[in-house]
RNA sequence: GGGGUAGUAGCUCAGUUGGUUAGAGCGCCUGCCUGUCACGCAGGAGGCCGCGGGUUCAAGUCCCGUCUAUCCCGCCA
């Protein structure tokens, strides 16, 4: 065989032999198939050396098979020496059923192995930079995204990335049953200066505009529904220029969905049909529909989030009665301004450490709260520094009400209503935690608590700019009843707004949309105050359109990274993305962005002015 | 922009109160081994202790600064 290799290049004397086509992938053979005469293709996985015969793990994307080369094979052992984990090699030979006890059960193709009568050493690899099994999965993320392409190559990751695609297929499959059309919108789109900050994209042949890259495809869609679409979806790629975190990548997928004629109820049956679908076909689960649904007020005020976990309880209390006429000011005087007294019974946590409490005390802090003031319960003593300040019949009405028992220790938040429940919200959740640590608590991680937050306020008043913003867009078609406070009071107004959540995580929003001209003008003018003349710059064609028939319409849109690192159990979405961005928006493998010459800056029209401190250059990615 | 955590061999980590020549497991290299499957056995190489400064007779260890990664706050309609 060695005669049938092919000079590719006199110079380097590069000998690329004729390919030999696989008959078989890695996880494929069973004892059935013994005495076939196989070839495989793959990545060496292991090696196990006995000094004269050779086992090998051949990996494909598939699985593993053992190989046994034996040295008696001519013309075999001459290449042993290149047979190094990761080099790609493919092997003939026959299937041989393994014998008196040699099988595997561990490997799918356990009960046989292939017996190697022909080599070809493919690609010889270096030594990789990390180990490429499980253990992996504790290497530095910085250096498993420089060499993405071996990452990848893991198993767990070969999976995840199977997984993503029956969540895309299995979307798809939905979608197109339920007769929606995919439309794609452009990426190069216009800057919207309200919401998230932009990617800019200079236009070369308009000097001095710019395009910006969509943070989502919303005023296209809306302008899709007035096209008389009436069924439109998208996996849509959306763009925002901002600070990241866990579940947060610059780049990212949406399942965007927009239809014509329809109200609440339709979006939460159609939403509902295709989590059933999609949860079934990509892990087997059967969820239960329809789903629950909670106010926006009733989440805040029991869970303190409008995404609340509802695997376990652990609800917030409002303790505004009992502390109504308190001699402890602090409460008392937070309930005289407006505001509410609610507290949290950790049940089973009065054995917190002082680090843990001071870092529960900082997350508090972070949240706004003064401090994090608390009640221990031990040994049917209550112990904390304001006890002294309560009346034996508030004592008794907070055992009453938050049932304390031995062993607990129950937090509280003083000050306004939405602020208060925040904080006792994060708390909820970091003592969740403590609890799972101590194994006291479970969250099952495949139970699966889908929510619908409802009834959000339409807008929120703005301190900073003294002005209404709109809560989700102003888009949102406020709730038919409500309308009327758009002038009284448009704080009180509620959107027809509703938010996807799943675990404690927003997986999508969206609501019913303004269809009427009249009525989004107001919205625009009347309650944001955006100057007539902004609205006309900015949103002029829209209101032209919907001048022209729009018809009633609503809409939602899904993180889909967010749903596949829930499905498939990851604990941040770079997990489940091919090649993720680090927290600074950096790729780290093909280390992008990079900096562009002087004559692309000229062509573009466009002039890199640096900060003092980068004015050397930009800052080197990292892995340099 | 702010706060937390981490940075010691290719990888994951240990390193006591500041005290001799900085260790382990895995990986790598060499040798031995024909039924292993995370093969085994023997030997070996491999360190700017992130970087800069300070305290000290003496710093991986203490202090200050800085860089990098990550988590969070701000931000993300």
């Amino acid at each position: 065989m060695s005669t049938n290799f092919v000079l590719v290049s006199k110079g380097q004397g590069v000998l690329i032999p004729p390919l030999m086509k696989r008959t078989h992938h890695c996880s494929q053979l069973r004892a059935s198939d013994k005495g076939s005469i196989v070839t495989l293709s793959g990545w060496v996985d292991s090696v196990r050396d006995h000094g004269g015969i050779l086992f090998v793990d051949l990996r494909d994307r598939e699985g593993r098979t053992q190989i046994v080369l034996d040295p008696s094979n001519p013309g075999l052992e001459s290449k042993f020496g290149s047979i190094k984990p990761e080099s790609v090699i493919s092997v003939s030979g026959r299937v041989d059923e393994r014998f008196g006890g040699t099988a595997n059960s561990k490997l799918a193709t356990g009960e046989i192995e292939v017996h190697a009568t022909e080599l070809r050493i493919l690609n010889v690899s270096k030594t990789p930079p990390f180990p490429m099994d499980d253990s992996a999965d504790k290497v530095g993320e910085d250096l498993r995204m420089t060499y993405r392409y071996l990452d990848l190559r893991r198993a767990a990751n070969t999976r995840m990335l199977r997984m993503r695609h029956k969540t895309s297929k299995a979307i798809r499959d939905f979608m197109d049953a339920q007769d929606f059309i995919e439309v794609e919108t452009p990426i190069l789109f216009k800057s919207t200066p309200e919401g998230a900050r932009e990617f800019l994209v200079p236009s070369r042949m308009n000097p001095g505009a710019f395009y910006a890259l969509p943070q989502s495809p919303q005023q296209y869609k809306q302008m899709l529904m007035v096209g008389g679409v009436e069924r439109y979806y998208q996996l849509a790629r959306c763009f925002r220029d901002e600070d990241l975190r866990a579940d947060r990548q610059p780049e990212f997928t949406q399942l965007d969905i927009e239809l014509s004629f329809i109200d609440r109820e339709d979006m939460y049956e159609l939403i509902e049909g295709l989590m059933r679908q999609v949860w079934k076909e990509v892990i087997g689960v059967d969820i239960e529909t329809p789903f629950l649904r909670m106010s926006y007020f009733e989440a805040m005020n029991r869970f303190g989030v409008d995404k609340p976990d509802l695997r376990f309880e652990m609800e917030l209390q409002d303790c505004n009665e009992i502390f109504a006429q308190s001699g402890f000011k602090v409460f008392s005087g937070a309930i005289e301004s407006g505001g509410s007294v609610k507290a949290i019974n950790a049940k089973g946590l009065g054995d917190i450490t002082q680090g843990e409490l001071r870092s529960l005390e900082d997350a508090a802090k972070s949240l706004g709260a003064k401090g994090l003031a608390f009640i221990k319960c031990q040994d049917g003593e209550w112990k904390s520094p304001i006890i002294k300040f309560f009346s034996e019949a508030e004592k008794a009405a907070l055992k009453n009400a938050l049932d304390i028992e031995d062993g607990d220790i129950v937090f509280f938040a003083a000050t306004e209503w939405e602020r208060a429940c925040t904080i006792l919200g994060r708390v909820r959740l970091e003592a969740a935690q403590l609890l799972v640590k101590r194994g006291t608590l479970t969250i099952n991680p495949n139970e699966y608590k889908f929510l619908w937050v409802i009834e959000f306020p339409l807008m929120l008043f703005d301190e900073d700019a003294q002005r209404f913003v709109a809560s989700h867009h102003p888009f949102t078609a406020p709730v038919p009843e409500d309308v009327d406070l758009l002038d009284s009071d448009p704080k009180a107004v509620r959107g027809q707004h509703y938010d996807l959540v799943l675990n404690g995580v927003e997986l999508g929003g969206g609501s019913i949309r303004i269809h009427q001209p009249a009525l989004q003008k107001k919205v625009f003018e009347d309650v944001l105050k955006i100057p007539a003349d902004v609205v006309e710059s900015r949103f002029g064609y829209m209101l032209k359109a919907f001048e022209y028939g729009a018809p009633p319409h609503g809409g939602i849109a899904f993180g889909l990274d967010r749903m596949v690192t829930i499905l498939t159990q990851r604990s941040s979405i770079r997990d489940v993305i091919a090649f993720p961005k680090n927290q600074k928006g950096q790729e780290m493998m093909t280390s992008s962005p990079g900096i562009a010459t002087e004559q692309q800056l000229r062509d573009l029209h466009v002039k890199s002015v640096l900060p003092k401190k980068d004015a050397q250059g930009p800052n080197k990615p990292a892995g340099d």
